[in-house]
DNA sequence: CCATTGATCGTCT
DNA sequence: GACGATCAATGGT
């Protein structure tokens, strides 16, 4: 089956994420999501990602052939997922920061009953996961299978000049890499914890600089 | 608006 | 035994 540009290079994948929708099934219903912003991670030799020590059961589905969810659990209590990409054997994936809910909105606020607005039920990993009502069952499920309960849908690409760029959050090693990737201006991209725990100095900070117009 | 902190457990050392 | 690819609540400016 064709898993059209998931198999190249993690920051290309990464960049063609933003715009398409991502559709989880479920027996409550079903939720759709428009990706806004998205982190590569992986590739050549990233210190920052979970496959950099090598091959373990929980980087496993990070190993295997594109197209898949890499779902892991973080801080005890929350579930963040990727897009495994890349060949089969180089583990890389991109991390699905935020993104709009564009079907199934009762159900998303039904599962995410803190956000006090439409933009802030997937703004944020964590929160785009319990969203589209996925944990640790969704690991390593085909995205690109018809039958499958979470899909990668076509969407609509976002044009270059709606792009920005800079680094990813909260990462604690290689922070200075810009490879997060998000559209401009738009409410649901997490914009909050810039650089995560550590500072990370102005200079760093967007490659493309339009945040306000 | 911004900064700080507690919650809570799988994974790896 | 330490540490997170985080979130939400709290309190300050």
């Amino acid at each position: 089956m064709a898993r059209p540009g998931l198999a190249g290079p993690v920051l290309g994948v990464a960049r063609d994420l933003l715009g398409r929708v991502v559709e989880a099934w479920s027996p409550e219903g079903t939720v759709a999501v428009r990706l806004t912003e998205v982190e590569a991670y992986g590739g050549a030799a990233d210190p920052a990602s979970h496959a950099f020590r090598g091959r373990t059961s929980r980087t496993e589905v990070m190993f295997g052939p594109p197209g898949h969810l890499y779902v892991y659990f973080v801080f005890g209590m929350h579930w963040c997922c990727n897009v495994v990409c890349g060949a089969d054997g180089v583990a890389s994936a991109v991390l699905l920061r935020a993104g709009a809910v564009v079907s199934g909105l009762d159900l998303a606020r039904h599962r995410r009953t803190t956000a006090r607005s439409d933009p802030e039920l997937a703004r944020g990993p964590a929160r785009l996961a319990a969203a589209l009502g996925l944990d640790g069952r969704a690991n390593g499920v085909d995205l690109c299978a018809a039958a499958s309960p979470v899909r990668l849908l076509a969407g609509t690409p976002v044009p270059d000049r709606a792009v920005e760029q800079g680094p990813r959050v909260g990462v604690a090693s290689a922070g200075d890499v810009p490879w997060r990737f998000w559209v401009a201006a738009d409410p649901s991209v997490s914009t909050y914890r810039l650089g995560g725990r550590r500072r990370v100095s102005r200079a760093t900070l967007p490659v493309t600089t339009s945040r306000r117009g």
